[in-house]
RNA sequence: GCGCAGGUGGCAGAGCGGUCAAUUGCACCUGACUGUAAAUCAGGCGCCCUUGUGGCUACGGGGGUUCGAAUCCCUCCCUGCGCA
């Protein structure tokens, strides 16, 4: 077995535990964040200040790194804890979110979380939809390429094939992700697909990494079940849980406790693409060990600092006289020695540093946000 | 001094007799963003008022023509280029 899952305490008062997830490149205090490196980097960072900014493992692409550039190159360089320089646990996505992202995704503009703004939950997607730019079929998924434009096709077992190329210490089933738009139809028909990726991938491994199988089912309760049984039945070393999980922590919760009493509790659980900061003690709550989440980066590029109590966005005018650091009771480097007002006007500047501290300062915020979610379960608070 | 071209909202730049409080871009102000485009999207952006087929003040200054002008005429001021 690649990886090695200890779990070190069960919370009385939740489904919340504390783990130590050891791979063959370190090992990951859980729960953890584990924030996104979708082209084999930390967006504005350099590997060593992912590190600085306590990041315990990343997670990289498996299509975008298909594509740019391309596994072959990868593996030549040493695999991609060399070639990244991130001597440290890292996970690679399947590809099957960008089923999802580049093909309903972009059709509808919506992201998998339904929301107000798209009008809720209206049902705009039926069983035999397809998207624009991707073609789903049951063998796997055409693409046609951001790149070059010529036409990609990613299976399970291209999926396979190329993520141990990569060589992450954790990679994932391919799997469709599901629009939030769909009928239950259309997420019945792509759980079936979803699930026979899933066992090609079960079964055609040829390395020793760790693979988690990717549970699916939207928001549907017998779906979610299904999923979450057969998903368990197979030879993984621990699941992803993916897709729709509701429009507030109350849906997310009620979908992940459908799903975690079918799976073996004592495998790892990754919630996919979840971790905005008021979801995460939540989603621990909820028995989550890790979990990935673009927000502390994504956001930080768009000039928003997360701090002690909300957020703050840094393209104000407000804040360009403001010679406090991003948040007062942040030990990070960039708090120690930047002001808001520096990093407003960096921002309105258009530098890039901007962003660099930023993103730094958000994965540290977030990083310890998580830490002491550990402390408080450690000490029996939640 | 003469000739030509211009002076429009924070800036750039449309409009050239009515439907213009004035296209558009930038800037500015709100908000969105959850398995990553440094993207994008939604709304606001003269003043007053709770609202509106609302009131007021506006397209360099002043004066005209007209039912009606940012748009036409006169004049003054200013800017750029060319010639003296």
């Amino acid at each position: 077995m690649a990886i090695k899952f200890t779990i070190t305490k069960k919370s009385k008062k939740s489904g919340a535990r504390l783990g130590i997830l050891k791979t063959p490149n370190g090992i990951v205090e859980t729960p953890s964040l584990v924030p996104v490196a979708t082209q084999a980097v930390v967006k504005t960072l350099t590997s060593e200040e992912a590190a600085a900014a306590k990041c315990q493992a990343l997670i990289a692409n498996t299509f975008h790194l298909h594509l740019k550039p391309g596994e072959k190159i990868v593996k030549a360089a040493g695999g991609l804890h060399k070639f990244m320089n991130w001597p440290r646990p890292l996970m690679t996505d399947s590809g099957g979110f960008q089923v999802f992202s580049l093909g309903f995704g972009r059709d509808l503009g919506v992201g998998k979380i339904p929301s107000a703004s798209f009008g809720g939950r209206k049902t705009v997607i039926d069983k035999n939809a397809q998207p624009q730019k991707v073609k789903i079929t049951d063998g796997g998924a055409y693409f046609k390429s951001p790149v070059d434009g010529r036409e990609l096709f990613i299976g399970p077992r291209e999926s396979m094939k190329i993520q141990e190329a990569l060589g992450a210490d954790i990679i994932f089933a391919f799997d469709e992700c599901t629009p939030p738009l769909a009928a239950k139809s259309y997420i019945e028909r792509s759980l079936e697909r979803t699930h026979r990726w899933a066992k090609i991938c079960a079964d055609s491994r040829k390395t020793g990494q760790a693979l988690f199988g990717i549970v699916q089912g939207s928001n549907f309760r017998d779906l979610r079940e299904k999923s979450a049984q057969f998903i368990n039945s197979l030879n993984f070393d621990g699941f992803g849980i993916g897709g729709d999980l509701g429009e507030s922590k109350a849906d997310t919760k009620k979908i992940i406790s459908w799903i975690l009493p079918h799976l073996d509790e004592s495998k790892p659980r990754h919630l996919l693409g979840i971790g905005k900061i008021e979801d995460i003690e939540n989603i621990v709550k909820s028995g989550i060990d890790t979990f990935d989440c673009t927000v502390p980066t994504h956001y930080g590029r768009r000039g928003i600092a997360f701090v002690s109590g909300g957020k703050l966005d840094l393209r104000k005018s407000v804040f360009l006289k403001d010679k406090r650091p991003l948040d007062l009771k942040c030990d990070c480097a960039v708090c120690a020695d930047y002001s808001r007002g520096y990093i407003a006007h960096l921002l309105k500047a258009g530098e890039i540093t901007a962003m660099r501290l930023l993103t730094f300062h958000n994965l540290y915020f977030f990083n310890s946000y998580v830490e002491k979610i550990r402390e408080k379960i450690k000490s029996g608070k939640i």
